[in-house]
Parts: C-alpha cells; sequence; structure tokens
DNA sequence: ATGAAAATAGAAAACCTTTTCTAAAAGGAG
DNA sequence: CTCCTTTTAGAAAAGGTTTTCTATTTTCAT
C-alpha cells in the first residue's frame, strides 16, 4: 500500500512532475486547460505532497516547537495559547513538548526538534541550569530561539517577559493602603521570577519601616502546593504571629494561604489579606475570589508568537527584549 | 551558514558516507579502527543526522501526533502525560496539537499531521461530526489512529474509553445507601459521555421508583462553567426544590454546585451531597474536599500509549475496543 | 602459498519533492 | 512567411539520508 506520489498525479495527467509541482504551488505560469487536467488527477488521486520531501529542499518545515516545564499549569496554557493563535495566523504549525521541568529533558527535547529541522523555538520558563551553562545562548545563534519568562534574563538571547516586579510593587503599595502593617511574603524554591519578587519585597518594607518574613515552600504547581502553603500559613499563624496581610507568588500558593489561614480561624479579607500572582482560573473559584497581580498570559503569548516569527523570517537574530506590564486585579480576599 | 552532513563527516573521517551511515546507526560491521575515526570526525564536527532525510527514505518519522480539545483541561492534561511517558519510552517524540474543540480544526490538524506524516495518532475526545461523518473510520484505514473517550463509540475505530457508565451508578448507588432521596443530575450540553451518564441516571432513578431531574448548563471547562452551574443550582434550590444530593458530570460543574448550594443556604455534604466526575487537582482545593469519580486519567493515558505503539509496530490495525474501570473517590461532600 | 569463506567498505539507487536551466510552442511584427 | 519575443513545459540536479548490491580486503584452513 504505497501513497500517491507527485510521480503517480503527472502520470494521471499526462504532464511532467514538474507541472504538476507548479500547479500545487501555484507559483509559475500554467496553461488553464493543463491547469485542469492536473487539478482533477490530485483531486482523483487524493493527492498530499509529502511535506518531509519539501522541508527537506526548501530547507524550512514551517513548524515551531514550544517547550513549557508543564501543560497543566493555567498560567502557561493561556501563553501557549497566545503564541500558538499568532503562529496558525502565519501558516505555522506548532508542536508542543513538555519537559516536565526537568533541565536534562529540556535539552533532549530541544535536540530532538532541530534534528526535526523545526524554523524555530519558544522555551518558556526556561531552566536555569541550562541558562547558566550558556547552552542557551549558543543555541539561540544557529536556530531562532526566545524565551519567555523564568531564568531568560540571565542570557544573551531574545526573551520576552512579564514585569513581575512590577506587579509586587503594586501589590505591595495597595495593600500599604489599605493599612496592612504586617505583610508575609509567600514563595517557592526555585524560580527566577520568585527570586525577583523577593527582592522586591524587602526593599519595600525596609523602605516602609516594616519587618519583613518569608515562608518558603517547594515548588510545583498543583495539590501539593496548595497543600504546603495551607500548612506554611498555618504553621507560622500557629507560633503566634498575627500576619494582617500575604502576597503569594503565584495563585495556588496564595489559594493554600488562603485555606491556611482559614483553618487558623482569621478571616479574609477582615484578618488578613491575600494577594496572589497571575489571575489563572484558580483564583475565582475559591471563596472569597482572590484578589492577584494578572500578568496577561494571552498578551504575553501573541507577543512571543510575534516575535519569533519576526526572527524566522527576518533573519534577525538580534538579541531583543520586551516586558510587559501586569495589572493588579482587586477582588474580594 | 550551510550545517553540517553526513558528507562533511565522511570526508573528514576519509571514509564513505555508508560507513558514516553505519557506525551512526550501528547497524552493520564496522572495523573497530574506522569505527573510532567516524566517531571522532562527528565528535568535531558536531554532526546530527537531518532527520528529515532519514524519515524520507525509512518512511517513519518515529513521531506520534496527540490532539486534544484543550490544553487548559485537568482531565486531558493526566491522559496526554500518560500516553507521552510511555511513547518517549520505546522512542517516539510526541506533538501536541489542540483543537479548540471545533470540528473543523481538528480535521485540519490532522491533515497537517498526515502530511508530516507522523506514524500514528491519538485523538482525545473526538469530535462528534468527524465521527458520525465516518471521517474517523476512513482515517484509520490509512493510519494508526487511536480514539479516547468522547464520542469514539460511534466509530468503526479503536478506542481506549472510561467507563462513565460504571462511574456513575456506582456513585449513584453510594448516594442511595447514604439515604438521598431526591437526587439531581448536572451536566453540560454536547458530550457522548453525558449523554452516557444521563442515560444511567435516568434509568436508575426509575428503577429506585425516585422523581428524576436534569440541570443543563453550557459547555466549556473553565470559570464559565463554575459560574453557570452555580446559577443553575442557585436558582433550582431558590425555586423551591429541596434537592439532598447531586451528581455533576465533572468536577468543574461539581465547584459550581457546591458554591451555589452554599449561596442558598444548604450545608455540604449535611443537607446536600455533591458527587463530582474525574478526580481532578480542582476537587482538592474546595472546601468542603468534593468527592468524586477517579477516572484515573494516568493510566488511561498509558493505556492508549502502549495501544497506539502496537498498532504502529505490528500494522495490525484491527478495532479494539478497551475500557478502564472507575473508582467513587468519597471525600468530604 | 593457495583458495575459499568471512568481514569490511564503497558506489549507486532510492525516498519525494522543488528549482534551475534548457527547449519547445505560441504569438506578434515586419 | 520569417524571425524574434514571450509563454509554457520538461529534464535533470539538488536536498541528506539509508539500503542494496557489488567489490575489496582479511582471515583461516589446507
Amino acid at each position: 500500500m504505497k501513497r500517491t506520489t507527485i510521480q503517480d498525479v503527472a502520470q494521471a495527467a499526462g504532464v511532467s512532475i514538474t507541472t504538476v509541482s507548479r500547479v500545487i504551488n501555484n507559483n509559475y505560469p500554467v496553461k488553464a486547460s493543463t491547469r485542469k487536467k492536473v487539478e482533477e488527477a490530485v483531486d482523483t488521486l487524493k493527492f498530499k505532497p509529502n511535506l518531509l520531501a519539501r522541508s527537506l529542499i526548501q530547507n524550512s518545515t514551517k513548524t515551531v516547537g514550544i517547550l513549557t516545564p508543564s501543560i497543566e499549569n493555567l498560567f502557561f496554557s493561556e501563553v501557549i495559547k497566545g503564541v500558538d493563535s499568532i503562529l496558525k495566523e502565519k501558516g505555522y504549525t506548532t508542536f508542543l513538548c513538555h519537559t516536565e521541568g526537568e533541565a536534562t529533558n529540556e535539552v533532549e527535547v530541544i535536540h530532538s526538534l532541530v534534528d526535526r529541522r523545526v524554523d524555530g523555538m519558544v522555551v518558556l520558563d526556561p531552566r536555569k541550569e541550562n541558562v547558566v551553562s550558556g547552552y542557551f545562548e549558543e543555541l539561540a545563534k544557529r536556530v531562532p530561539l526566545l524565551l519567555v519568562n523564568g531564568y531568560a534574563q540571565g542570557t544573551g538571547c531574545s526573551y520576552v517577559l512579564n514585569d513581575g516586579e512590577g506587579g509586587a510593587r503594586m501589590a505591595l503599595k495597595y495593600l500599604i493602603t489599605e493599612g496592612c502593617k504586617r505583610i508575609v511574603f509567600l514563595r517557592g524554591k526555585k524560580s527566577h521570577s520568585y527570586d525577583i519578587k523577593e527582592e522586591v519585597y524587602l526593599e519595600f518594607m525596609k523602605a516602609h519601616g516594616m519587618e519583613s518574613r518569608i515562608l518558603r515552600i517547594k515548588d510545583g504547581n498543583d495539590i501539593k502546593t496548595v497543600e504546603q502553603a495551607k500548612e506554611a500559613v498555618a504553621d507560622y499563624i500557629r507560633s503566634g504571629e498575627k500576619p494582617d496581610a500575604l502576597l503569594a507568588c503565584n495563585d495556588w500558593m496564595a489559594v493554600g494561604a488562603l485555606s491556611g489561614a482559614k483553618s487558623e480561624g482569621l478571616l479574609v479579607p477582615k484578618d488578613m489579606r491575600i494577594i496572589g500572582f497571575d489571575n489563572t482560573i484558580i483564583s475565582m473559584i475559591t471563596e472569597p475570589k482572590l484578589s492577584t497581580v494578572d500578568q496577561q498570559m494571552t498578551k504575553l503569548g501573541q507577543l512571543a508568537g510575534n516575535r519569533i516569527y519576526k526572527m524566522m523570517t527576518t533573519k534577525d537574530i538580534e538579541n531583543q527584549k520586551t516586558y510587559l506590564e501586569t495589572r493588579l486585579m482587586i477582588r474580594e480576599s
């Protein structure tokens, strides 16, 4: 059971394969009568050109690889949809690959994509190891590569980034104007975005003459995060502390914090205010609904899509760094 | 800036390209000394074979396409991770594509994958239109294709399915033994799985001489679902009804139902019990935690991965249908 | 040392397209 | 009707591998 090739079509239409190719790609004048013959043959034989062969000779696959540490994270899925919508519009097919957050998986997947000759790659939340080792910087010389968030900032690569710094500052400023005095910061272990926010937090608290207190939990983006955040916050309150506000590095943590505060008898937002980060759906299904910093994931994705497109089409690999502003969403917490 | 080819390696090592190919693929005896020369050349030139060329001649890309209606649905992401882990283990690369739940996108994406000569495809929750039109059945004759859940049952294709029927029956039986008398069924508009569960529900209620009541909301897998479910349930209670139990078709709906019951002053589980479907993380972050029917998504995915692998390797396209049992998870609702 | 068998290497075909270059046909002006 | 220009079509090369088939070298028994 062999597939039908351009050869078969040429034979059926009684023309050369060159002519068939021209009809298919519509890139060269062909007499109307012959064009018709060819089109009929294509139809009856249901011919679909082999994109492998085409890509081989054109040296372009019209595909883009998108890497994400996790597909079950609502933050990433929004970004991905943004990238995807732009690239689809431009005639590219995207392939989504997930790395489970492992640096080794990341390079493995990238190799696989490079071997398959994708025209470009977008890496969400690149792993620190691969940034500091210079891996990305080296890679970016050979293939259009765009980093999004994460440790992107450290490299010589092009990247698109949320302004987490501004977001954190906004949230803290808001809490102050609401009269909060004892603001706790809740973060995961290792992520560039956490580091940045912590920096802002420390600086801010110092500037306002307030004592800073950081709670640190293991990384993750699921129920474990929620549980650990709950535990950490409950422990903290149980130890006799009386926080009146908490800034969490993402919405999952904020959910856990909410739960922990409740379990210790604190009312949110009356006794304690909570602000999360990301503005994922999660922040809308709790009670009270969570206030959070909107990171405009869709827009971030679209930005990334347009940027990688430009990099692929105009062989302009010039590093370009773009920031996307964040917005504070005040809900009920 | 040309890429290095097998030709370059052959030249550098002073051997033929045939020999280089043999060293790379390790599929033919090569003298130890020549092998070493070649390996050195490969290393210094950082040669990576062009998989397009290889695939073209071997007529196999070692890739599998996975289609999903949505990447932001925790149900699907679990299944996908299951498929992925199995196929990666077998040496395949998977490409994830999402269709936004549109039947037209589904065929478009499939065409793109077929043109790129994937070795197989796994379609999660196939669209009804493409099932009834016979599209999948036709497609399955030309390429290994496995359907998962959704309207799979209607086709002559191979599929893997959750036993939603059994799950619904289990949940209802449990509610009865708990003494519930007025059980409401909450579903979305169009999904085969909803239809099946409804059937079980109606039959079950009739068999127990109880009155059945179905609440129907718009489809979706996000905050909208939650809001609409909340609205629907609140309206229902406000209309004077006094349900003492509710079975929801997924966890999102259950979350909404919980919220709706609360807003009308009903206590869960004291006044009203709620059971959801899927056992996604969502069911664990509400208060009280949601009881739900575990659909074993990871296992379902692994099953699918193994199945498509077998279809690809042993050209056995024989239709095979597999069901995966569900389990009732009793938590706090 | 000889011959046959086994081990190793290479030349060329094949995979399916696109593209370049050349050739043939058609059209138009004198 | 001839010659030149324009339009249309085809032959062959190219893209980077794998694989088949043939040729050479090595090994070993005699």
